[in-house]
DNA sequence: CCAGACGTTGTT
DNA sequence: GTCTGG
DNA sequence: CCAGACGTTGTT
DNA sequence: GTCTGG
């Protein structure tokens, strides 16, 4: 997947699929989301409180990091390598999460240059991508909440852009990714390449390519 | 045993 | 945190 | 992901 | 070209 991807509603469907006790009362659309924005993220929350909606940067740091400001902050973890990978291991075991989305920008490359697309799903119904997320807080003081979204092989949807796209979870696999005790060969099989018919792509304007750009017109096809 | 290192994906 | 090296 | 910036030596 | 910032 790439580096950009579009949350361009609270997905509350996605998220009422949960007993939550509060929501971030910043849910604004967004349409143009780049690594380190703050994302919204369902997920199993520290401290054994349970799941719940929290706001994270995108872009993944270990709670072991020395130093988060340095190192890579991955926005992406391949879902083939991400149970053993010593940066994702212990988020794959016991932090995942759900980002919801609306859909998601791949830019394709033509010999006339890079043309975005959005792929939405055909339903219309919100995305829910399958991610990791830490905290790092190893002073006590303000917290960081990071993610990453997990990838898989592209479909024939997909594929003339990238050769990857991000684990899309359909809704009756939310409970199981989100929940701890799920043995890891089945949350590992929830990780699949998304169906042909799941998603619609759409050429857009290239008012998309520039993060300052975060309107609905962000979403203007192609002329 | 302790000390110290350890972070990504996806491009071309 | 987990793994490696000494 | 794309857009946009990206300058040195030698001095105190 | 490469790196950073968004």
């Amino acid at each position: 997947m790439c580096g950009r991807y579009l949350f361009q509603t609270p997905a509350e469907e996605l998220i009422g699929e949960f007993d939550l006790a509060s929501l971030p009362d910043d849910l604004s659309p967004q349409y143009n989301v780049a690594p380190s924005h703050l994302v919204a993220v369902v997920g199993n929350k520290p401290h054994g409180l349970g799941r719940g909606l929290v706001r994270m940067r995108w872009g993944f740091v270990p709670r072991w990091a020395t130093d988060p400001n340095a190192g890579p902050r991955p926005i992406n973890a391949k879902s083939e390598t991400a149970a053993t990978n010593p940066a994702f291991r212990d988020s794959f075991h016991t932090r995942r999460c759900l980002i919801p989305a609306t859909g998601f920008y791949e830019w394709h490359t033509t010999p006339a240059g890079k043309v975005p697309q959005l792929f939405r799903p055909t339903a219309g119904t919100p995305l829910a991508f399958a991610g990791l997320w830490d905290v790092w807080n190893p002073n006590g003081e303000s917290p960081l909440f990071t993610c990453t979204i997990l990838t898989v092989p592209a479909n024939g949807t997909t594929a003339f852009c990238h050769h990857r796209m991000p684990a899309i979870l359909p809704r009756g696999d939310y409970a199981a990714w989100l929940d701890a005790k799920t043995p890891l060969a089945e949350v590992q099989a929830l990780l699949r390449t998304s169906p042909d018919d799941l998603l619609t792509a759409t050429a857009l304007s290239g008012t998309v390519n520039s993060v300052r750009n975060a309107g609905p017109d962000c979403l203007t096809p192609a002329a």
